[in-house]
DNA sequence: TTCGCGACTCAGGAAACTCTCAGCCTTCAC
DNA sequence: GTGAAGGCTGAGAGTTTCCTGAGTCGCGAA
């Protein structure tokens, strides 16, 4: 993965009560190369802090004892200026997670896509920690995307995505020359609990396609039977 | 084999309540040099990851006692990160599959070939316990094949092979030099309960040779009265 | 409320792939 | 040399996989 080299210097402490979410987000953070802490609780987490010195922390909202935002509070008064990504539910009331993304905390809605969420984890670790600018641009051949303004431009030509669009191409970007499977794709681009026909991937390849694969050689290919690659076509 | 190298380092343990699967996955293991260990069921597997810490579990998702993923989930509570690989049947609804290909964890449908199996089991180790970066090339001759991408190159003009193909030749390639009977080739490249006729072999080393044995010396020898070899001719 | 947009579902048709079959060719034993 | 067994390959049927246009649903903006 093009974010390991990058990633493995960092600790991350990942903050929910639910166990599910807890394992999905250690799994998927230790294969990008975080070297990745567990808590359950607002208390644990705080212990946990004190303890490894996290580079960053994912805090879900709900917590058993008391909320993230408390746990957040609680870290800055004893000077623990560590940024938190807040896990929140789709009905959380707008106007508590407002104001996060003033420090240089952000938030993820649930259910979130693992693509969307490291994502969003290497713009907060790379504005705190500091990288040089370039490190936000993924490029393959003509086409480059940058990470922080969310831009893509096949040969100069800038190109516009939706959301769901962007999270495909990036991904596969990321992963450029790699034979992706319909699973990976699926697992990394959609939504954890996403539970749809599984043809939603073929449809939005379409999508790109027609974006970004007229006029210039045809970047995504289908490898039959297996899934997807971004790479030049052979002469 | 040209994995034995690296495998006999490896223990993997096989979980299934079939015999006849539990048995098959074993000698076949066992043959590419892993140190195989098996179990039959969900509680068997736990007793057994404990006592003897496998490298890799290969888990049915069908178990007597609780499902592969129970499996996984206690393990994981445990603090045990083994990756695993799960066998599901072709109906297994794609939602509960889905979410496997996140950390080193990932899938194969049955009825699967082993050369299938034997690739992902190495993919997964490789990113698990570390590897150099080239070691998903096997090359032989001007013959090279790349097992991220995909790639086949016959001194260095690249070559497109459906999965089939694929399939066999890799087979042929890190078996190289090696006579492969026929019997081999079709118990490793098809599926297991393949039950068609065994001619198919010979339709596709036709179209194997058509497609890398045209321009250079010719690579896939027949051996007579026993099956085929990948290997430079005699001059 | 209506409108517009994005996300997803569905279904028909096209394309690609796998496998079977049949006839021909090659090799080997006698 | 000749016959039989083994091997090769072109053609085509059947199936799977993929693509894409059209339509539904839900949400947020006006």
């Amino acid at each position: 993965m093009q974010t390991a080299a990058r990633a493995d210097q960092y600790r991350v402490l990942v903050v929910d009560d639910e166990t599910s979410i807890n394992e999905l987000l250690a799994t998927a953070l230790r294969y990008e190369g975080f070297d990745v802490a567990i808590a359950d609780s607002g208390i644990s987490a705080l212990a946990a802090v004190a303890e490894q010195r996290p580079n960053l922390i994912v805090l879900d909202v709900m917590l058993p004892d008391f909320d993230g935002f408390e746990v957040a509070r609680r870290l800055r008064r004893d000077g623990q200026d560590v940024p938190v990504l807040f896990l929140t539910a789709r009905d959380t009331t707008e106007d508590k997670v407002r104001g996060l993304t003033i420090g240089g905390d952000d938030y993820v809605t649930k259910p979130f896509s693992l693509a969307e969420l490291v994502a969003r984890i290497n713009v907060i670790l790379r504005r705190t920690y500091g990288d040089d600018g370039s490190a936000s641009r993924v490029t393959y051949a003509d086409l480059t995307l940058d990470e922080e303004t969310r831009e893509v431009w096949r040969d100069q030509t800038p190109i516009d995505l939706t959301a769901t669009e962007y999270r495909l191409l990036h991904y596969l970007l990321i992963n450029a020359r790699k034979v992706l499977t319909r699973g990976q794709l699926l697992d990394h681009v959609w939504d954890y609990d996403f539970g749809g026909d599984a043809r939603v991937l073929e449809t939005y390849i379409s999508y790109l396609r027609k974006k970004i694969d007229t006029g210039g050689p045809q970047l995504i290919q289908t490898v039959r039977g297996v899934g997807y690659s971004l790479r030049l076509p052979r002469e």
